[in-house]
DNA sequence: GGCCGGGACTTAAACGTTTAAGCCCATTAT
DNA sequence: ATAATGGGCTTAAACGTTTAAGTCCCGGCC
């Protein structure tokens, strides 16, 4: 690999030539630049990133670390996500670390390393919580990050999130439109500030139409289909007069146990039980029936994110500091009052 | 962020003798030694990595590729192969540099450009086809680098890869057991290698068990859903002798459409028409019927890739240099004869 | 004609490490 | 007693950049 050496040498000036004319600064006559020019495009020369990178003190890379997915789970924003961020990372430089973040335990402790060993000039974190330790960390030594979620509503720090609430009041006003009343909400446990969230749309849509929320339609399951299923088969047990016609779901997966659960019951989705999932991942539109499903801007998210975090790397606070983005509602059969067929259980 | 000066002012040393206790080399008396280790510990220092990768010439960075998903198809691999990727480079020093690749028009460019800068000391490539110009550029330039997958067989460099064909001729043996004589299989268009494997497993089980192939059973197209759904239809057209009870589909997401369209027609799945996919993605387990599908040993690829790059990023050729792992036949119900429950369409 | 300004370049320090080479001194061998 | 050995440390170069400071020379101004 040729070095700026090697360049200077060909090109018959000095180093430091070379790099005012790469990098555009000093003043340097159009003839020289010109013969450097012309000594890169012989050698192949290119500047060494890391080199650059002492000199400069930054690494131009930009942490991400998630947690995986049980294997029962899927993530279905993550590979779009990575995407976006890489994308809008590579128009100005930067590019994404992605690091597994192995137990909770010591997940600040991954942060650190990275931080004191000048790995990263900054992070993207993903899934905050309430009082998210990690968020507290980055805020206490003063290290650049931008959070996809929210955390403590004291806490300054820039972050770019999909409006929960939002999208499961357009579910509810949705589902009002078709003329539903008894509308159920599959939430998260309470500890989830995404959950708080979109629970709180829920309540506030069913509110603003004059609804009262009957407490058995709101069940709190950790993010498991079985949980999906067996809260399903709750709801089923109610009397008619109390028994949910249409359920939100917080999760597609979620949302698919609702679904199955209520197919092996005898109902039709969407007719007897409708029901709207979360993610709208990719798989939602080719089940049966498919599924109607909050479609967050992921590509947006991750765009907004790597160059608010730029801004903050360049020492700008970018502006705004925080911004919240609109999920869009996919419609599709399992939110049809009429489907033309409809796929139910039988026994054979 | 103290550097090893600082470290040395304090333990009242030269950086040098910092260096040689950080890295257990040189000559270093037990006292000083442990004057160093303590000022290490009171500032908090830790060695900047790219100090470090300048002086030896390398990143400890290992970077990794891949095609985004059309909007309607799914990667069920993805997050697992990342994540058993970086847990691999993370205990030996490496990370992951995550990397979209754009159009495959400038693919190679993607990739000279990250070798040329010193971004990287090697790369995954995954996705890998027959004379794969990656692969070629990466042999060329002498960049070390392992695959997830093959290529020109007379092309000698190190990879890893799942053994399609084990896997459907598992799947072709499964069906033949449970009496199946009549087998489809849905396959990829001529150009994917991946594809070819795949294919030959199964003419390779079929004329093992002295059947015929028609070649009516064996469609090839793109993956996607309604692909899937088309030749599906187009089968149930065929004569009843002639007609498929089984189908083998290289893709999750084809058995879907392959399950949907059988469906569709009144056929119970498992029953009627056994469905057998590749990939065994979290939701396959939730379809109804839940889908029989080739589970790849996707974590061990993301381990071994890694190790094997290491090793050859450190200068000794990785032994042994090519590994073909089998995949497992995950069973549900989707190919059980007799399920007690089976998901149909109905009119309404 | 001398002085000043500034354009065009070079010199050299700096970034934070590693490591070859050198130095000093105490110990051992001759 | 002197030379050789080697342990324990320091010095300084090197990695490939950027950039502040310095040098040189030419043209314009008084």
């Amino acid at each position: 690999m040729p070095t700026i050496k090697d360049v200077a040498r060909r090109a018959g000036v000095s180093v430091a030539t070379v790099s005012y004319v790469l990098n555009n600064t000093g003043t340097v006559s159009e003839a020289t630049r010109q013969r450097v020019l012309k000594a890169v495009e012989e050698l192949g020369y290119r500047p060494s990133v890391i080199a650059r990178g002492l000199q400069a003190r930054e690494s131009r890379m930009i942490g991400y670390s998630w947690q995986p997915m049980p294997p029962d789970q899927f993530n279905p924003i993550l590979e779009k996500f990575i995407h976006s961020m890489a994308e809008a990372a590579a128009r100005h430089g930067y590019h994404v670390l992605a690091y597994p973040c192995r137990t909770p335990a010591n997940e600040v402790d991954v942060y650190r390393e990275m931080v004191e060993s000048d790995r990263v000039d900054g992070f993207i974190l993903t899934n905050t919580n309430l009082d998210d330790p990690r968020v507290r960390y980055l805020l206490d030594v003063g290290f650049p990050f931008v959070a996809f979620g929210r955390s403590n509503p004291d806490w300054d720090f820039p972050w770019v999130d999909v409006d929960g609430a939002d999208g499961v009041r357009q579910a509810v006003n949705h589902l009002l439109e078709l003329g539903h009343r008894r509308i159920a909400c599959l939430a998260w446990p309470k500890d989830s500030l995404t959950g708080q969230y979109r629970l709180q749309g829920y309540r506030e849509a069913m509110a603003d139409a004059g609804l009262e929320v009957d407490p058995a339609w709101v069940i709190r399951t950790e993010n498991y289909y079985r949980h999906a299923y067996r809260a399903t088969q709750r709801w089923l047990t109610l009397p008619p007069d109390r028994r949910p016609t249409a359920v939100i779901a917080l999760t597609d997966l979620m949302a698919i146990g609702v679904m199955n659960a209520a197919a092996d019951a005898g109902l039709r989705i969407g007719p007897d039980l409708a029901v709207v999932g979360f993610d709208d991942a990719p798989i939602t539109g080719y089940l049966r029936p498919p599924l109607t499903s909050l479609r967050q801007p992921i590509a947006e998210v991750g765009e907004r994110v790597v160059t608010m975090l730029i801004d903050l790397v360049q020492g700008q606070r970018p502006d705004p500091a925080q911004v919240l983005l609109k999920p869009r509602l996919i419609i599709r059969d399992s939110t049809r009052l009429s489907a033309c067929t409809q796929y139910v259980t039988r026994n054979t």
